[in-house]
DNA sequence: TAACAATTATTGTATATACAAATGTATAAA
DNA sequence: TTTATACATTTGTATATACAATAATTGTTA
């Protein structure tokens, strides 16, 4: 990922601007892998990421506003989300007796065995991503990172 | 940007995993900020991008290739992105005459100072963003990145 | 308790984006 | 010259997303 070549300027860009045009390609190779390999699944990585969620949740069902909250890119539609993941029965969706202004969602089996098989693939794909760093490398880059 | 406590989980997660959901939050975060700092100027960032990339070309017109090559986060429909730019009379477009099918798109000087404006802005934002990296630690962050 | 405010989710709408098909132009081959 | 192929851009369409408005329920307070 060369910023100066694939910008295809001339004069040296100020050290911060490279860092966030860095940064913006950087994160778009990881978008367009990630959705490439989730194609054959025909599922987003938006939808994938909620599938994740709920599994964390160990059995127990999430509301709107918790997934909502773990959601790394946050979506101001996740109702709509979650409808897509239902049409595919990998999610259930019901009203919570409790508070019925809340909605229960939990992943479903048909849910979780599809996101074991999503799982090997995604895994697959990080190591492809960063194949060129040592775990030293790792460690650093996520030191730094924590600094944004 | 502590992902751990971002997606609360209990669990340690691997390395790559971390690394991956990482980039992806500072993406988010940076993309925020400049969307909001870009808001006062009725301008999206891909939009920005454009402009920049015309200014860069020094009165030289481009070519939607051109500026396709060189945009950061590719677009498909760079015609519609143009297109938003000419209604605010930032860019001119014109038909190549040594080659009927290509266009010349070139930015206004209108165009040069709305930029102009806006690359203060630009700058202030990169700061702030980036204020908690010494020099040192920008330059290893572009040279993790570079492995990417 | 009635009125109002807060919470939670859904829906509507406008814009953004991805992908494929269509348009118009230039070049090459028959 | 006609036909075919490649090129550069535009347009159509479906989906994604952001933001605001609405609906339903619950909590609060006068």
């Amino acid at each position: 990922m060369n910023v100066e070549a694939k910008i295809k300027t001339d004069k040296s860009i100020p050290i911060r601007s490279k860092t966030i045009i860095h940064l913006s390609l950087v994160q778009t190779k990881i978008n367009e892998t990630i959705h490439s390999a989730l194609k054959p699944f025909d599922i987003s990585l938006q939808q994938f990421n909620v599938l994740r969620i709920l599994r964390g949740q160990k059995g127990v069902p999430a509301n709107l506003n918790t997934i909502n909250e773990r959601m790394v890119t946050k979506m101001s539609n996740t109702t709509r989300l979650v409808d897509k993941l239902i049409i595919k029965d990998f999610v259930a969706r019901q009203i919570c007796q409790k508070n019925r202004r809340k909605v229960e969602i939990f992943i479903t089996e048909i849910g979780l065995e599809a996101l074991h098989e999503m799982d090997a693939v995604m895994t697959q794909t990080e190591h492809k991503l960063l194949e060129g760093f040592t775990e030293n490398e790792l460690t650093q880059l996520n030191e730094l990172l924590h600094k944004l």
